[in-house]
DNA sequence: CCGGCTTTCTTGAACGAGTCAAGTCTTGCT
DNA sequence: AGCAAGACTTGACTCGTTCAAGAAAGCCGG
């Protein structure tokens, strides 16, 4: 149980210590690339009083911190994983939505020396890789 | 009036040629990664009498056979482009959700060399620059 | 040039993710 | 213990998008 873990991760972060923090990064850190409802439903198996509005204002706080990454590949919900500040990227599944994991190929920032912006201060570089997972590869034609 | 040139791609992708469908080309070609809502503001300039449905219909038509290309962008509605098939990226403006087009730094496909994939098959790399634009940069407190 | 098959469009309802707002409960400090 | 700021609950609501059924138009063969 590091559960004290993640009260100095959020004690460092300014943030208050409460259950439902506690219960929502055990979620995020159990379910990687969960979107908030598998979060919430997640959470309530250990504290099933949680509203889906506090799993909201806690997802959000946890991003605005840090402490949580919030990913968006298009046509899907919010995402959330514990792993951050490791520049790595996500190989999406087009036909299941499946999220994995991608160390980023170059190692550093990748492409971040976008040449012309047009004006834009660039701040973050964001890969997401689009294909195929094992499983929708060899169940073709699956639902 | 070059609609015979949009009427050609549309022929040669299989889909019937009509008004609704050259309205929206022609929108998006004057609103480059305009939402849908602004493509169906756009489009009803000049044909008061199309449904959103229609442009919804259409802009995913023309997205599946390859005309145009949807982007979307974390926190932001689907956006769509007439630019296709020349690999470029997009910076979003982290304070107005603003969208610029950025070729592609690396001059070939980014990254796409991804390293450990999960077994996944990768068909694509999509880059998403984040960061502020002149106008967010220069009035910072704005709204 | 016309019928007829198919695709596309219209209308109207519905859905899901996420947000807003008001009031109550907790945490962390003194 | 007691207080103030911050966090949570409840419930309504918005917005982008999708579903469904029927009417209308595009394209092909004759």
């Amino acid at each position: 149980m590091d559960d004290s873990e993640f009260e100095h991760l959020l004690r460092s972060a300014d943030l208050r210590v409460t259950r439902p923090r506690l219960a929502v990064l055990r979620a995020v850190r159990r379910h990687p690339h969960a979107d908030t409802g598998s979060v919430l439903a997640a959470v309530r198996v250990e504290e099933p009083n949680v509203s889906h509005q506090a799993v909201y204002d806690v997802l959000g706080a946890l991003t605005d911190s840090g402490l949580v990454r919030r990913i968006q590949p298009a046509g899907s919900a919010a995402r959330y994983e514990l792993r951050v500040g490791d520049n790595h990227h996500h190989v999406v599944c087009r036909s299941c939505g499946r999220v994995a994991d991608v160390d980023c190929a170059v190692g550093h920032r990748p492409c971040l020396t976008a040449s012309a912006a047009d004006g834009f201060v660039i701040d973050e570089a964001e890969v997401t890789y689009w294909g195929t997972c094992a499983e929708c590869a060899s169940a073709p034609a699956a639902t």
